[in-house]
This record gives C-alpha cells, sequence and structure tokens, in this order.
DNA sequence: TTCATTTGTTTACGCGCGTCAAAATTATAT
DNA sequence: ATATAATTTTGACGCGCGTAAACAAATGAA
C-alpha cells in the first residue's frame, strides 16, 4: 500500500495507465468497461487506494447511486430489522443507502423528502407514515423521485407497493383461535395511524362472517406511537370494566399485545392456554420481542425477507427501467402463523 | 410561489438583486450577513423555494455541514431512541445528520467509517461495537475526522466521551436490593460484547464489598446482539440446574433480563416482590420495553437527554474550536433508579 | 460631517468529475 | 486476413458553487 497522495481522477488515471473517461466510466459500473481494463483498475485502486470525491461524482451525474430509506419509526424494532435488510441489499448491488426515520411525526417526514429530494437519489424506498402523511406531498415527491412504497400503502401513488397480505394475518389468526377455543374478539385502537390496521379489521369481521361467528371489536382510545402504553391502558380500562366480550383476544398488532400483556400482569389475570388461564391473547407481526413476552406471543409472522427483497428488486427495475413500470405493481406476501404460548 | 425555474445561484442571486458571494455566505451561515439582506434573501427564499445543489456546495468547502450518527445496533430501542434525540440536536444546529448502524458486525462498522471519511463530515458521533470493534482503525478514523465517542469509550481515542456512569447505576440497584431483601447475584454474559458490561462487574463488586456482602457473579455462554435469546437460554440453564446462588438477581442489562424472565416464566417461576414469588429480577438501562415486561422490571435509567445533549454539546464546541479540544473529555451522567414490579 | 468599520460587490479562478465527439485501438466474426 | 463491432483515448467543455482580492457602499460613532 503506497501513500495516499492521489488528488484527483487524473492522478489516478495516469498512475493506472488508463484513460480518465475509462476510470469515470467503471466508477459508474464496473462492468461497464472489458475485463482485461477493469483488473487493471482494480489492481491499482488496491494498490493506491483511491476513492473518486463523491460529491464531485454526483454533481453532474444524470442519476446517482444513493437510495433512500425512510421509516416511519425507528424505535420500533420491526422497521429496524427491515431497514437493516434493505440496507444491505442495496450495498450489495453498489448503491448507496441512506436511513431516515420520520419519528412518527408529519412535519419529520415531510423534511425527509425535502432532503431527499436534493439527494437526487436513484431511487426511494419509503413506507409512509399512514394516515399522518401528507398525501399530496407524497404524491407530489413521487412524481420527482422514483419511489417504491412498502408496508404501508397509499392508492396510486409511487410505482409500485410491496407489503404483507392483512388478509392472510388475520385469516390465520382467527381460524386457528376459532378452532382451538372460542372465536376471538378484535382489540385494537380505535384511530389507527396505520392503514393495515384498517385492512386487519376488516379481515377480522370478514373471517367471522365466512366461519359463520359473531365478530366483536374492543376500541380503545389512544394516539401516536406508543402502542404498548395505548394496548396497556386500553386494555386496564376494558379489564375492570368487564367490556370484554370474549375470552380470546386477537390484537391488531404485537406492539399492542405487550401493552395487554402487561395489562394483564397488573391484574393478576393469566394468559395462554394452560387451565389456570382465563384469556388467550393472539396477534400479528411477530415482533422481535414477540417471542420474549410472558407468556409468549402466538403471532403471524411477515416475511421480512420476501417484503424487503422484492421491494429492492422492484426498485432496481423501476431503476434499470428508466422510471416507468408498465403498471403499478402491488405485491403481497401471505403471513406465517407462529405458535407460541399466549394462545 | 413561482415557478421553479431556478437553475443555480447565479440566477437566484440576480432574482434577489443580491451578489452570488453573499448568497454562498449566507447558505453556510445565514447569520453571518447582515440582517437587512438576510431578510430580502430569506424573503426571495420563500417566493422562489431555491435550494442550493449540496453536491457542488461540498466540494469545495472546507467543512461540510455533515454529521455522521453511528450506532452499533440499531434494533436496539435504546440506541434507535438516542438517535433520534441526536439527530434532532443536529438538525436544530442547522446541520444534516447521517445515521448509521454497524448492526453488531465489526466489518460494517470499518465500512461505515470508510463511507464517513468520502463524506467530510463536520464531525461524527459514534458509538463503537466495544470489543468488537477494530480499534487501530477508530483510532485511525478519529485521527482524520472529528469526532466524538458515546455510549461505549475507548480510551484515547476521539476527542472526547460522552456515556453513562456504570458505577451510577450499579451502585444504587445493589443498594436498593441490598436494603430491600437479600443482596443480589450478578448475572452477566461471560464474554460480553460492551465494555460497559465489564465496568458494570466491576461496579458490583466493588459495591459488594463496601457493603460488606458476598458477591456472587453468575456467567452465561453466548455470544453477538441477540441478548434476550442468550439471557433467556443462560436463565433456563441457571435455574434447572438450581445454580443460583441468591433469590436476587442483578442483569447486566434489560436484554438479559427480559431473556430472564422470559426463562422464569417458562418454568413457572414467579418474578417479584409478591409473598408468592421466588425471585426478584432487576437491571439497568431503563430499556424502552422495559415497563412493559410482566413483572415490569425495576432498573437503573440513562439519562438519554443528557448523554445526548452533551454529547452534541461537545461535539458543536470541537467543530467550533476547529478541532482541538484542550483535553479529551470524559463525561459521565449518573442513573435514576426506577422502582418496578419486578425488585 | 468625517473617518473607521462592517458588509456587500465585482471579477475571476479552480474544484473534481461527467460527458461528448472524433479518432485510435483492440476484439470478434467471417 | 479482412471487415465489423466493441472499447478506449484524446481533447475539451461545463456543472454549480467556494473562495479570494480589490474595490465600493453602507453603517455608526465622534
Amino acid at each position: 500500500m503506497s501513500q495516499n497522495n492521489i488528488r484527483n481522477m487524473d492522478e489516478f488515471a495516469a498512475l493506472c495507465g488508463i484513460s480518465r473517461p475509462t476510470i469515470s466510466k467503471y466508477f459508474f459500473d464496473p462492468n461497464s468497461v472489458r475485463q482485461s481494463t477493469r483488473d487493471r483498475i482494480e489492481a491499482a485502486l488496491k494498490e493506491y487506494d483511491y476513492r473518486p470525491n463523491i460529491y464531485a461524482m454526483n454533481q453532474n451525474r444524470r442519476l446517482t447511486k444513493n437510495i433512500g430509506i425512510v421509516v416511519p419509526y425507528l424505535a420500533d424494532p420491526f422497521f429496524a430489522e427491515i431497514a437493516r435488510v434493505i440496507e444491505r441489499r442495496c450495498i450489495d448491488a453498489g448503491f448507496t443507502p441512506t436511513l431516515f426515520s420520520s419519528h412518527g411525526d408529519q412535519s419529520q417526514e415531510i423534511a425527509i423528502l425535502d432532503t431527499l429530494r436534493s439527494l437526487r437519489p436513484a431511487g426511494v424506498l419509503l413506507a409512509p407514515l399512514g394516515r399522518a402523511s401528507d398525501k399530496a406531498q407524497i404524491e407530489e415527491f413521487c412524481r420527482d423521485v422514483q419511489t417504491i412504497l412498502f408496508d404501508s400503502n397509499i392508492e396510486g401513488v409511487g410505482a409500485a407497493f410491496v407489503g404483507s397480505d392483512n388478509f392472510s394475518f388475520v385469516s390465520q389468526t382467527v381460524e386457528y383461535l376459532s378452532r382451538t377455543g372460542s372465536s376471538p374478539c378484535f382489540f385494537e385502537m380505535r384511530d389507527p395511524a396505520n392503514p393495515n390496521a384498517n385492512k386487519r379489521r376488516h379481515a377480522y369481521l370478514e373471517m367471522m362472517r365466512r366461519l359463520n361467528l359473531e365478530p366483536h371489536l374492543v376500541k380503545i382510545d389512544g394516539a401516536g406511537w406508543g402502542f404498548e402504553e395505548i394496548g396497556r391502558v386500553g386494555a386496564l380500562k376494558v379489564l375492570k370494566e368487564g367490556l370484554l366480550p370474549t375470552d380470546t383476544v386477537l390484537c391488531s398488532n404485537d406492539r399492542l399485545a405487550i401493552g395487554f400483556l402487561s395489562a394483564c400482569h397488573e391484574l393478576g389475570i393469566r394468559v395462554g392456554r394452560d387451565e389456570d388461564c382465563t384469556i388467550r391473547l393472539a396477534s400479528h407481526d411477530d415482533h422481535p420481542y414477540s417471542r420474549f413476552t410472558c407468556p409468549s406471543l402466538t403471532t403471524a409472522a411477515h416475511d421480512y425477507e420476501a417484503v424487503s427483497d422484492h421491494a429492492v428488486e422492484t426498485l432496481f427495475r423501476l431503476i434499470d427501467a428508466g422510471g416507468k413500470l408498465e403498471t403499478r405493481e402491488e405485491t403481497l406476501f401471505a403471513a406465517r402463523l407462529i405458535m407460541r404460548g399466549s394462545a
């Protein structure tokens, strides 16, 4: 490894014995130059460890190699996990991902889109806040920047949507709970921030209809992204006032269920399928912590990998196609039922 | 709002009726121009919503306005939370933070430092992996880039360190547990990834010595960042084999404790201070989920805000000082004992 | 009003690289 | 070997802005 005296691409090109335009071409896409020249460049690269100035690179490129990843709430390990996988895929494909979290806040989501615009990214993977999103602004953003939506859909916005099939989640849990005991009521926020919540409610109602069972919706108050606390407070109220219509509860998502379990423990109510338990509880998402709750949560799991992979892959197709897919694709992945202690 | 036809700073300057160098100055620091000109620029900014090209800006600036934030493991809500606060502070101060997670992996940590180097940031806030870090590489990085270490210290590396006072954490929990019941054993990983773990062990031993109590270390196997699972498996083994020397357990951190609780539940062991409980459990960190465990966790809380604020503030001082503080500062913040159900 | 000080203007250059067109070279196929 | 296609080189320009120096204008206190 020699001294790193190389100030610019010209000097590096001279050391390689290759012209600068070719070097430039190589850095945009290593496969765009002949194998033999690629080898020579990479040998020199190893010896002198030169790296082109990213600012100068991106200034005049039609398209940068940046990819924006936006999640609504990074403190939720679900999003942290999915962001991790997506990040990995982008890097492996030669892109530079940048991670943003809206932190559950509309103004921050808008600010992120603004920042992204000036980054001129090759593409963006956006999981919108949902109900709290300023849809007009997102729509406008998607007109300017190649964007794939994930997790939370906004009809007609973005080049494609990749997410989980909420009906698959709920149908499996409802079917399982009904088959192995009494049928569940559905525990959810009155005013859910995430549109998936609405889809899940509809799926619950539909499944109960199909199974010819009477549906019960238990709606609790609360706003924001502190779902555990909302679930805990809501469950305390419901349990104390005896408002629970069934002994089997299906939570809209795991974080609410975590709060529900906390409330049960506070009240000395045992949850699970043992004889001394009075409540069965199940949920959706397979939150990273759901296997460590007490009891561990029976839930329906996202196919993280499939969602991440397909979102990234769709974005790459979009980029390759120069920003146009024939139609706006919507891809939904099925859930996998995970049976644990709580139901 | 007019059309956004403005292609560059020259055009915007013309529309303002102000010279381009002054506009340039304004964008580097709005306070560096006279109030009256600032007003004129901002009025024009509102009307035409021009934004300078960040790539051209950063290409020739001595110092960019970028700040890198690096955490070891973003799926841990503790780091997600601290990153959120730091991000906010940076934005408010007119900087552009970029968040990176090493995902518990040395090679990724190194890759991040490499990326950061070419971003030429004004400063970096780095929480190293700890034991898994390549210290030589980090040291070299810190020589080139203004860096403040946080959470996990590396002696002598970086311009300053900001973290929590592990002795404060452990002394409070040990004192509390010993005062209100039998004295605790210390439950930890045999080979902890984080240097804080070692500090906590020493603090435990020191506190037990001071209180004239016999210390007991319970070391469990496991590697990586899946602390909950490591704690669960370790606790299962310890509990099943009757290796627990006391009925009071102090976990090195909350994530291990979450695993411990899970194991207890599996084995039908009740945890808490009620009469029918056989184990008391406490821990450290005040993990965002620790209030929702069953039972809720008695723990020692980080002063998130203080750590974040002071880290950011120290970095700003460093930047203002042109990259040199008189001495390498190490600032530790005390913990706050949070009494909950588990002990 | 006067003079020193702060602030803004003019002019001009350079940063590091993208990109283009035409020419030269190399690889591949016939 | 020759024709054709693919790749690289040469030479040159421009991107959008930072920055420096010399000068002009505005400000503010005496």
